[in-house]
DNA sequence: TTTATGTTTAACAAAATTGTTAAACAATAT
DNA sequence: ATATTGTTTAACAATTTTGTTAAACATAAA
């Protein structure tokens, strides 16, 4: 018996430690993990899980960093590219989608965690350095372009990460009441906010009035 | 001194200890709020906190089922009016925001519990009873009245609660990544979305092709 | 072979929280 | 005046979790 027992010694355990901690963290919270739900997770002991991080604080702050520093370039990076708008758009809702299927926890854990403690924000925030400037001034040219004069464009990033989060941060309750909790369909309807969401956009932008463009 | 010591006996305890648990629970979570957090907050003591309520479990899942009875109904309450449908939208965006105001915290509250513990929904879900199926049907007549015929209803419903709730659940971040921690320049923000967001949809509706209706 | 590092087992102290109980007290109703 | 109900104080057991330590063990490197 005991198929595997002592594969390797030293190999990746920080890999694992990390990889678990952050699944444990993401489905069960800050508070609701423990140590040792952790240290299951990671197939070790909860002393060595304490050899490599002292205390639970340090290995969250850890995990937390990790994810907003994967998830804060996924809100620029399309609009980085030289394309038309409504191409970084559809780039924009596509890089998230791809981002959330693989990570779909991530977002109700990074918004429980601020609302809880938003202190732990600026030091983070800081770091990873959001230069949102040139991206709004940018966005404003855009409207004008559209002949959309009167609006501010974080109403339009506001729109956009809306319609992109929702699904993700309301599953549970919008799949079982608008879906009657069919899993499978309600995959494809996030597989369908693909082109719904920047056809909606698209369809907003260019409006009643003049269809420029 | 002791200005206020023995004011009342029994006149609205379990209204003080409801409304503190909802304020606590809300604010840090049901596991992050302790039992001893409720009775301060309500002004009394443990041990009558749990001669109220026996334990903890019963008292969240009182205010729990509460909070969903209050953003229900919020959910449909626009659409069973008889007006026009860019009206009806208007409302919609409206009452959320009326009742978004005066309980900020509760979306994150709300979709924390249900993430971490999704099984809580389903009894209190029939319970409140939500017909769906009658406003899905009206919103797909509506959608053809505007030439949009591939588009499941849902998708407008994911597009209005996300834009409309976005603000909120992201508020600690968006706050400070967009607005550089301004609350006030915030707040104006919130407000505005209550016509943003209705023109955002409208634009969306009429869309370039035909504006009619 | 010895040394160093990673790892496990076991045990422990300290703290926090929960739920419970007994006793005393205060005000109201009988 | 007595009984009842709401309330406080104090104390307690049980549980959970965290963080720490000592000892033994295994493997790789010196």
């Amino acid at each position: 018996m005991e198929p595997d027992k002592k594969e390797d010694l030293e190999p990746g355990t920080e890999r694992k430690i990390l990889e678990a901690a952050g699944k444990v963290f993401m489905m069960k919270g800050r508070l609701g993990a423990s140590m040792q739900d952790i240290a299951d997770e990671a197939g070790i002991n909860r002393t060595l899980l304490h050899y490599y991080f002292r205390n639970k604080e340090k290995l969250f702050d850890t995990i937390f960093a990790k994810v907003l520093a994967t998830a804060f370039p996924t809100i620029v990076k399309a609009f980085m590219s030289d394309q038309p708008f409504l191409e970084k758009i559809k780039m924009f809702v596509d890089t998230w989608t791809d981002m959330l299927k693989e990570n779909p926890y991530l977002p109700v854990f990074v918004i429980q965690e601020i609302s809880l403690n938003p202190d732990r924000l600026a030091g983070i925030i800081q770091h990873v350095g959001l230069d949102t400037d040139v991206a709004l001034k940018e966005i404003t040219k855009e409207l004008e372009s559209y002949g959309i004069v009167d609006m501010d464009p974080r109403h339009l990033i506001a729109n956009m990460l809306g319609m992109v989060l929702f699904p993700y941060i309301g599953r549970p309750l919008f799949q079982k009441v608008a879906f009657r909790d069919d899993k499978e369909a309600y995959e494809q309807f996030l597989e369908d906010r693909r082109e719904q969401v920047p056809r909606f956009i698209k369809l907003a932008l260019q409006g009643p009035g003049q269809g420029e463009k």
